[in-house]
DNA sequence: CTTTTCTCTGCAAACGTTTGCAAAACAAGG
DNA sequence: CCTTGTTTTGCAAACGTTTGCAGAGAAAAG
């Protein structure tokens, strides 16, 4: 009926003061030993458990913070909300999950509304204008995941060396024509991930072919694949793992084999080994990411805003069973390609490790 | 400097009292409408924002529910978190999410830490012994999903109509012998499912041989597969999707072929037609379930536990390509198998519908 | 035995809201 | 103009902590 006990109460059995009780929790180490042991049987015995709105009204520490993802059913996601919980629930802090269900404006709506409640906000792929984006990071704690505007803090999972070892890889496989099938279009890993193939396949005078699977989906991408197929390219890099897993699926159904007649890679290694064949990708380190921007938010509890930072954390190319070959039908391969590159460069066999 | 700026501020700014400026906010119409305009003018302007903390101290409501699930990285958990999430939104509450990382140990502390900070705690496939479980309903507010103890208040998928209806399935179109192969074994739905498919089994004579994919992993389950498949089933039917997923990763690799000789039913429709072939599985409303317990939460916010309830969403079994007749070399079929129900019943083909 | 220095504990104010109660303002009725 | 009733606002206490400051003892130093 008395509900939870609180401070003053357990204070009051103990015939000692709330200071002396709160202190015996935040800093038992002004107290006699005796008396902290005293306090905590008694807490124990209550089933006391300290009010953290209270507390944070006290301290103007929130003991929480807030992590905002455009959709948490994307398999990218989910990991890095585990890393987030867990490194935060390790510094004492608890997370606010929301999602933006890739809608701009609710995503600023729920900006504004967790900020003031919570010591930092993370916010993932952000869909926001760029002014918009410095403008909140000028007031608010925020740290930014896959969104790279200047003089935010920012962390990001650049794939750029490993789509140049990706692309390198296939040239030396004799591929001439690859396909870019892209993502979503505000997304900033797919422009990253678009001008990466752009750039390298220059370099490996290699002819690429755009497409977009625009809403990011498995079918999106499946129904993608026949014009894919039919555009003559011998190896496709991917968005990220479910648009691969989306084209293999359309590619299986049409009955073009991979990887014999056509190469997929895909990226975020966000489907491990549970496409068959298993696929080759870009593993990404989303913990380590995810990790590095909880400890940002941790770190100046005093400061109204993050000062501008640009962490990044490459991503490795993993060969799988999708990656292959061209087919020896094609025209002979007669002229070798320059490589000034080493070619294996930051690549990786089989599963991604994530440290 | 001033950071931001409260209620007292405004009040100051306005000459007017902090307690006309909450109530401008919270019973506007206890106002007369021009103060009412004023103050709202007066907080967008110098960007008021309530503290939420205040708010719940003085009220005693939270405003925040918690989240506690076992492994968000499980394909199972985001859809349903999107929808508390989405849903508690709706109702003004945030929500705190947490991974138990499928310990029970952690479970427990997790549920003692948030619940005093909370209106409510969902607690998703809880390991938690029934004791313990029943224990924390009796002075917490949690209603759980998928766990099934008495008397506490409990939201349930129930498969067992829908396994009903896919053994009959299996069995007219031939199928004498199916393997069931379990996930979590602490998981109520893991029994649930086992018992259903052994109860029904019986009914229509099929035998069925148990395997137990342990971690519930897609690779323990791949792992399983030459076993299942050198154990004589003709179908098999698996605890959930990535089970069933896995499994088609062993079969594929070990030259078996889905459906022609093996038939396999997943469960929960998480993959959706991700797989190849498209999965035969049972779909489950886990999104009406998470806004069941979520309003559940909401809905007598003085009383300090929830009273008893049983809420069952029964699934449906969704035919896609992983079901076929039996193989016509296995021994000829000869007795026609009694039908007492009609077979078709809850029966849908396609993409399962979530409402 | 004083004085000084520590160690330990208590007092009381603060954090930003909400809300019961009472005062003030206004309108209506006589 | 005085009641009475209604609407609108203000006062002040409360919610459960934390923390600066100061007081009370105890220990150390003289």
């Amino acid at each position: 009926m008395t509900g939870r006990p609180t401070i003053t109460q357990l204070a009051a059995e103990l015939g000692i003061a709330p200071s002396t009780v709160s202190r015996a929790f935040t800093r038992p180490n002004l107290l006699k030993p005796e008396t902290v042991a005293l306090v905590q049987k008694a807490a124990e015995a209550a089933g006391y458990v300290p009010n953290h709105h209270a507390r944070a009204l006290s301290t103007g520490r929130a003991g929480a913070i807030g992590l905002i993802v455009p959709d948490i059913a994307n398999p990218f996601f989910p990991p890095l909300v585990r890393a987030a919980q867990n490194y935060a629930s390790d510094l004492g802090l608890s997370v606010f999950l929301a999602d933006t269900d890739e809608d701009a404006n609710r995503e600023d709506r729920l900006i504004s509304r967790m900020a003031p409640q919570v010591e930092g906000l993370i916010v993932v792929s952000s869909r926001l204008p760029s002014a918009r984006i410095r403008q909140i990071a000028d007031s608010q704690r925020v740290a930014f995941i896959n969104r790279d505007v200047a003089e935010t803090y920012r962390v990001l999972l650049d794939t750029t060396a490993a789509i140049r070892s990706a692309l390198t890889h296939l040239s030396e496989l004799g591929h001439r024509r690859v396909a870019y099938v892209g993502g979503p279009p505000q997304s900033w890993a797919n422009k990253q991930r678009r001008s990466a193939v752009d750039n390298f396949s220059k370099v490996h005078a290699l002819e690429v072919t755009h497409f977009s699977a625009d809403p990011g989906t498995y079918d999106a991408a499946k129904a993608l694949a026949d014009s894919v197929a039919a555009s003559g390219v011998t190896a496709v890099i991917a968005f990220d793992d479910v648009i691969a897993h989306g084209l293999m699926g359309g590619f299986a159904a049409a009955g073009v084999d991979v990887p014999k007649e056509l190469s997929v890679i895909g990226c975020d290694d966000t489907l491990a080994t549970t496409t068959f064949p298993a696929l080759s990708t870009i593993a990404v380190n989303v913990g380590a990411a995810a990790r590095r921007a909880v400890a940002a938010l941790s770190e100046n509890p005093g400061s109204t805003n993050l000062t501008g930072a640009r962490i990044i954390f490459e991503g490795t190319l993993v060969l799988r069973g999708t990656t292959g070959a061209v087919r020896p039908t094609s025209s002979p391969l007669t002229l070798e390609p320059e490589l000034d590159h080493p070619s294996a460069r930051g690549v990786q066999t089989g599963r991604g490790s994530d440290s």
